[in-house]
DNA sequence: CCTTGACACGAACACGTGTTCGTTCGTATT
DNA sequence: AATACGAACGAACACGTGTTCGTGTCAAGG
């Protein structure tokens, strides 16, 4: 493919620019003004041929309707969690469902291409605590889960334990009467209850940890 | 503070869905036919009160100059971080430096708020095999790494071992003349070695694990 | 010397878009 | 009933912004 000019090059990292300051694409005459250009038609021009390899996307008759095509973050499919809470032994975990007011609430953001299709009904919870290390997760760890109260068998879960009044992250199997709760270090015992004791809060999706 | 009136709330709404849809903000045209309000003036009026709440930011005189305060990815402070091959014992790191070129690589996008200060320099890995199971590291998790060829006792780092001809991840610890490489895991023994047979490759910065 | 085409120019033109202003309607408040 | 005020209305108005068109420049090729 041809070399793009100096001029289309140029349009091309000044709509970059413009789109990390500001929220919005530039118009025609902002890219004209910022790099001399002495016609609004020039950059109309030269716009075009940018559209014409595909780099850019207009939308005509629409002010500022200049896209990027691979805009890192422009096509943006990132898709913000709230941290609604921390999961430790001893503490319930508040039940996710208003996760509108994610004022008060901390949020991580990540991009689709680290989630599974299904990007709803995620909430993601501080892990307090040494408690699951036997499942690779450390203290301060953040656990991204899906919202589901019923799982298949050897899938990891977090489950509310009735009697014990806790939270726990284990591997989930229901054999016959009883539910069976492995850890993931084999070095671990199961736990064994009844399968009304248990109740799941959402199913692992993604470990985060920041050092 | 005061609620929101249904119709201010469903502006805001409206621009959220619009900013999904389109890498453009809405006019207030726009907000008008989508929401049945009889008049521009009456979008007007409820934006004013929108902005003076600090929901949204206008620019005056600017189409389009709507700005959500704390958009989930619009004030996108979203860090594309390229995966620039895999760690695993006996296989060398290609060395990052030609970030720019992302287009065959992969890459993830990371909120700001997961990383400190400093995004630039990162690259990231996927990490095969078990061999670092004793730093809560699984196969197939992602490591994030800030490349510097230096680091501070006791921080966890990425070494490329010349002797050995492997790289490998271990907290990092010059002890007079020689260099001690401890794992996570207080059950495993620590590597010593000399200085110059280490090559640091890069910090440990986040891990990352999609089930 | 004359075309041809890529690129650039400047000035209108038409339409998109934010702003303003006078007015009305409902609901408290006095 | 009179008043005040938030909310909404409709219609202009002014300016922002994309588009178009005729023209000019310059290098490559006939």
């Amino acid at each position: 493919m041809k070399e793009l000019s100096r001029r289309q090059q140029s349009i091309l990292d000044f709509i970059a620019n413009f789109l990390d300051e500001n929220d919005y694409p530039p118009t025609i005459r902002d890219i004209q003004r910022e790099l001399d250009i002495s016609s609004t038609s020039v950059v109309d021009y030269n716009l075009k041929i940018l559209e014409g390899r595909n780099l850019i996307r207009r939308n005509r008759n629409i002010s500022r309707g200049i896209e990027l095509v691979n805009r890192p973050g422009g096509n943006r499919k990132v898709v913000r969690i709230p941290v609604i809470g921390q999961i430790a032994a001893g503490l319930p975990i508040p039940v996710p469902g208003q996760l509108e007011d994610a004022e008060h609430n901390e949020t991580i953001e990540l991009g689709t291409d680290l989630l599974s299709d299904n990007t709803r009904d995620l909430f993601a919870l501080r892990v307090k605590g040494l408690s699951m290390v036997d499942a690779l997760i450390n203290d301060g760890d953040i656990v991204l889960l899906r919202q589901q109260e019923t799982c298949e068998n050897g899938e990891t879960v977090a489950v509310w334990l009735l009697d014990e009044h806790e939270t726990t992250l284990k591997k989930f199997y229901h054999e016959g009467d009883r539910v069976r709760l492995q850890p993931a270090n084999t070095t671990m015992d199961p736990i064994y209850t009844a399968p009304d004791n248990v109740q799941i809060q959402g199913k692992l999706v993604t470990v985060i940890r920041s050092i």
